[in-house]
DNA sequence: CAGTATCCGATGCGATACTG
DNA sequence: CAGTATCGCATCGGATACTG
């Protein structure tokens, strides 16, 4: 192979594509689209990739101009942000995003839905400031998932999420029961959180107040969030 | 690693990835986009990367529903095309190459800069339809490549656009001069044509017809034909 | 022309363990 | 928490040779 991952052209679709499409890349800048800052932030969206990896890349990206530290190396205070050039390439990952949900067959019923990490996904979109204060304790249930990934709990402490894969004990304040690919195909955009309540698809039981706000609390995805800018949601 | 080059997520943006990010094939992409559909013209345009790897990556193409194939395999007709979804993939593969001109410096000044890869670039943009019949010479001189990179022939006879590194031995009916930087500026779209031979950084001897038409009969590379498109070029 | 088959070396990357 | 260092192998991909 060439020197790394070049290409040995000048033309600027090549140069592009050595920066923003080698492996892992661009789920990385996914999760700082969306908002991750810090390391383990960050790692917890990529969970698949090693942290090794994860290290060369953040730094292949900063020799890269794409993204920028903020406070030292290694303090507790560092974290990373998108410089000018890498928040140019949002629109670019959105994009990418777009079209798979469109194009791709799998993206919504191949086996790779995972109920875990559409949970782990949908943990950190929680907006606990449209939460009570205090405890709150959300169970989900998917029915279509294998035992050991049927069963999910949140618990929100003012600023903290959790989710456990056992019953922590707590009051469940919030029941929220569907399919795995249609919790999955709201998560993304391709159908509206309100139609699918409607149509019972999505069925929550528990806490007035809780049900009501779930369009706050639940900020749904980045594409979910693109989809309702770009053309009115169907529902 | 995990199977193949999957990713292990069902976000769009994964989905996607998996398909479009894999090594050489945003630039068979680009290629396609710009017009090739042939097996050997698409490797024309990729000419580092090994045939056997070009057949494997036509292959996934077609697997994710991308590219297709006109006549059968193997047969002298045989063609790939896009298909809606890999038409839908244009604005994307474009976006990166305006980002890759914007924000990649070595884009324009790197080691990369090869006069090869560039004339081979060119050879395939040059519209024999708006030259004249019968056979055309050009000679191009680069004056800051090294020597064995500096003197290139474009051959052009009715329709055969032929590229040689040794003078061919016909009468010259153009000479262009020019260094790689602002030859490669002009045809990535960062500078405009008129402009260049303006100032003279690109510089035009021999016959006044192909002269006064080089910008129809030289169509720039992809990212220019977009420039002009999205915003006024600057001459 | 348009590929395929085989070989084999380089390296990307995961696993594990360790550091400040 | 936020990484780094080392090891080892799977696989990616280049080179070469062959086919319809």
């Amino acid at each position: 192979m060439r020197t790394e991952t070049e290409y040995g052209q000048f033309c600027p679709v090549a140069k592009a594509a050595e920066i923003v499409t080698t492996r892992w890349t661009p789920l990385i800048l996914r999760e700082m689209i969306c908002g991750s800052a810090r390391f383990n932030e960050i790692h917890r969206g990529v969970p698949l990739m090693s942290r090794a990896l994860l290290s060369k890349r953040l730094k292949e990206l900063q020799a890269s101009g794409v993204i920028a530290r903020d406070g030292a190396a290694g303090s507790p205070a560092s974290a990373y942000r998108l410089t000018p050039s890498g928040e140019a390439l949002q629109p670019i990952i959105l994009a990418l995003g777009l079209w798979g949900r469109q194009w791709v067959e799998s993206a919504l019923d191949g086996p790779d839905w995972d109920a875990g990490v559409l949970m782990w996904d949908m943990r950190r979109r929680i907006d606990t400031s449209a939460l009570p204060a205090g405890r709150t304790v959300m169970q989900f249930d998917y029915h279509d998932a294998p035992d050991e990934l049927r069963r999910w709990w949140l618990v929100i402490d003012d600023d903290a999420v959790d989710l456990c894969q056992s019953d922590p004990g707590h009051e469940i304040d919030l029941y929220v029961a569907a399919s795995v690919p249609v919790m999955a195909g709201v998560w993304i955009g391709k159908r509206s959180l309100p139609a699918a309540l409607d149509d019972e698809e999505i069925v929550l039981v528990g806490d007035a107040g809780l049900r009501r706000s779930i369009r706050r609390w639940l900020k749904l995805s980045l594409l979910a969030d693109a989809a309702e800018r770009t053309h009115a949601p169907a529902g």
